[in-house]
Order: structure tokens, then C-alpha cells, then sequence
DNA sequence: GAAGTAA
DNA sequence: TTACTTCAACGCCAT
DNA sequence: ATGGCG
């Protein structure tokens, strides 16, 4: 039935119905789905290690029934690492943990076309390593995406922090800042809570914190509600659930006002990290604290 | 996609 | 064997 | 406590 053996380092993954069509605008199989993901794996893992994982999966394909699954089923095999992880309120969730090409290219075969991964690493889950924006417009204004994509790269830049450009694949873009594992998650979003609403405070026209989308108009809503326990963030390189399997992409500022969020695809993905590399390749080195920028932060808002 | 049950 | 059903998440916020 | 939301 058309399995295919896909070497993955040190593991060998069976591919099971690799001729199923994914992605039916595009003829993109499955197998191609968990190819690409061998491909990218260097570049992906290097950003999703020692994280809980959670599975977006279309075991039918993008025009099929979505499953969110957190927990590892029973059948995964027994090399996938797994962090028993608390939820908020009670009770366990026994996540994978993306940690090599080989867990990548398992979830791909379970149907997985986007891992999303904590801002936690398992050692330390209560503090996350990252400060996410996640920019979701209501409409198809790049003009104003762009503006609010900038205006909190600068904001982050001008608190001491090091702002990273990620396209989403989708609508938006993230703009994600490392930190030291430093403080809780409820610290960081109360910092980009306050960050985003002195955004939205100062462009009331085209941003907004809104939760209900019925609030926020025509707006861009910028999210910092990721930044919480147990939540996540699509994987950079990760594919998405849409016609042409565009791919959440690691940019460079300077390609913020060419790029859409939705230019990278599978193809493209693959041969710009072949031609010029990872555009997050010093992500981890920019870590910061989070004390200097929250002293700023609260200047700036007049406390 | 995997596993269980009914036919 | 095939046909069919069921299951596969959770935290924050506004109300 | 519930429902919207991502
Ligand atoms: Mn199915
Ligand atoms: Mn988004």
C-alpha cells in the first residue's frame, strides 16, 4: 500500500499511504509533506528543541476534519521523547517533544501538516524562553501589517530587547523576541500586554487588543495572549493547512516590506535555507533579560 | 490515523 | 474482510 | 460558570 521508508538521522520512519494527496490545488502528497519536513529538520529543530509539541493534524487531508492533539497516542514509537506536562487546573498531558528530524517526520505521517510548539522548554515550563506578537489582521491591508509589524519590532528594539521577523504562512506575521529564562509566563504577558496596548494606544485606527473579533473591526488585532501556559506558536518552517502548503518563514527586517506573509511555500522554503540559511540562526544568542525593558515599558506608559 | 465493533 | 464509529486540547479573558 | 478566541 504504497509505504515509503524515509531515513531521518539516526531512524528509520515508515510512511504509510505516501502517495495520499494533501494538499489537492497543489497534487502535494503526504510523502512530500514528511520529505520536506526531513528537509527542514536542522533548521526547525533548531528553534523547537526540548519542547512540548502539539500536532495540527488533517489525517484526510487539508480539506478534511482538523484534529488538535496533544497527547501522544499509544501506538507512537518508543523513541519519540515525552514530557508529562500539569495542566493549569489538574490532571497530565504526556506531550511529544520536537526534538530531531525523526519525531518531525513520524508526526508527519500521522497526518501532522503544523506542529505548534510551547514557548517552554521541558526543564523549565513555567518560563518561557520567548515573547511572542502574533499580528492577525481582519483584512488583506499589507500596508497597515507592515506598519504594526515595524511599529512593535521598533517598540521591542527601543525597551532592549531583539525583535525576530517570522511570516506566518497564513495572514500575519510574529515578531518574537528571546529571553532569559527569567520570569513566569503571567510577568511576560503582563509586559506584551502593556507593550501592545501602548501600540494599539498610539495607531487607535489600525491596531487593536480586542478579544472579540466582533470589537475589533477592520483592525489588526495584535495577540500577546499567546504568551501564556500550555500555549503555543506555530514551528518556523512549519507548513500550513492552506492551498499552495505555504510555510511560516524566518525573514529578515529588511524583507518585511517585500514578503507577504503567505510567500513561502514548501518549494521555496527549502531552497532559500539552502541558499542563505536560517534568518533566526542567532536567536538564541540575542537573549535578553526582561527587568531593563519592563522599567522602560512602564516609563513609557507613566508609572 | 488507529482501534474497536458489527455485519 | 469490509463498513462504520469514535477519538484525538486547553488557557485567558470578558461577560 | 460560560463562551469566544487562537
Ligand atoms: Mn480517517
Ligand atoms: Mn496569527
Amino acid at each position: 500500500m504504497s509505504t515509503e521508508t524515509l531515513r531521518a538521522g539516526k531512524r528509520t520512519v515508515e510512511v504509510s499511504r505516501a502517495d495520499k494527496v494533501f494538499f489537492p490545488d497543489d497534487g502535494i502528497t503526504k510523502g512530500e509533506l514528511a520529505e520536506y519536513y526531513r528537509q527542514v529538520a536542522p533548521a526547525l529543530v533548531r528553534h523547537a528543541r526540548a519542547r512540548p509539541v502539539a500536532a495540527e493534524r488533517f489525517p484526510d487531508g487539508i480539506t478534511g476534519q482538523r484534529v488538535f492533539q496533544k497527547n501522544v497516542g499509544e501506538h507512537f514509537p518508543d523513541w519519540i521523547r515525552r514530557a508529562e506536562v500539569p495542566k493549569k487546573e489538574g490532571g497530565t498531558i504526556v506531550h511529544a517533544v520536537c526534538d530531531d528530524a525523526a519525531t518531525l517526520v513520524y508526526l508527519a505521517d500521522q497526518g501532522c501538516v503544523t506542529p505548534h510548539c510551547w514557548l517552554s522548554r521541558t526543564d523549565q515550563l513555567d518560563t518561557p524562553d520567548r515573547l511572542i506578537f502574533d499580528l492577525d489582521p481582519a483584512t488583506q491591508d499589507l500596508e497597515q501589517l507592515r506598519l504594526a509589524a515595524r511599529g512593535m519590532g521598533t517598540l521591542l528594539d527601543e525597551l532592549g530587547l531583539v525583535p525576530f521577523l517570522m511570516s506566518t504562512g497564513s495572514r500575519g506575521f510574529h515578531v518574537v523576541a528571546p529571553l532569559r529564562r527569567e520570569h513566569t509566563f503571567d510577568h511576560v504577558r503582563n509586559f506584551a500586554r502593556d507593550a501592545a496596548a501602548l501600540l494599539a494606544e498610539r495607531e487607535p485606527k489600525a491596531l487593536t487588543v480586542e478579544q472579540r473579533k466582533e470589537d475589533r473591526g477592520r483592525r489588526i488585532f495584535l495577540d500577546y495572549l499567546r504568551n501564556a501556559y500550555a500555549q503555543t506558536a506555530v514551528a518556523p518552517y512549519s507548513v500550513r493547512a492552506k492551498p499552495t502548503a505555504p510555510v511560516a518563514t524566518p525573514l529578515e527586517w529588511e524583507e518585511l516590506d517585500t514578503t507577504e506573509p503567505w510567500h513561502h511555500t514548501m518549494t521555496t522554503a527549502v531552497e532559500r535555507i539552502q541558499r542563505y540559511g536560517d534568518s533566526w540562526s542567532n536567536f538564541t544568542r540575542r537573549a535578553r533579560s526582561l527587568r531593563q525593558p519592563r522599567q522602560r515599558l512602564d516609563r513609557l506608559i507613566g508609572r
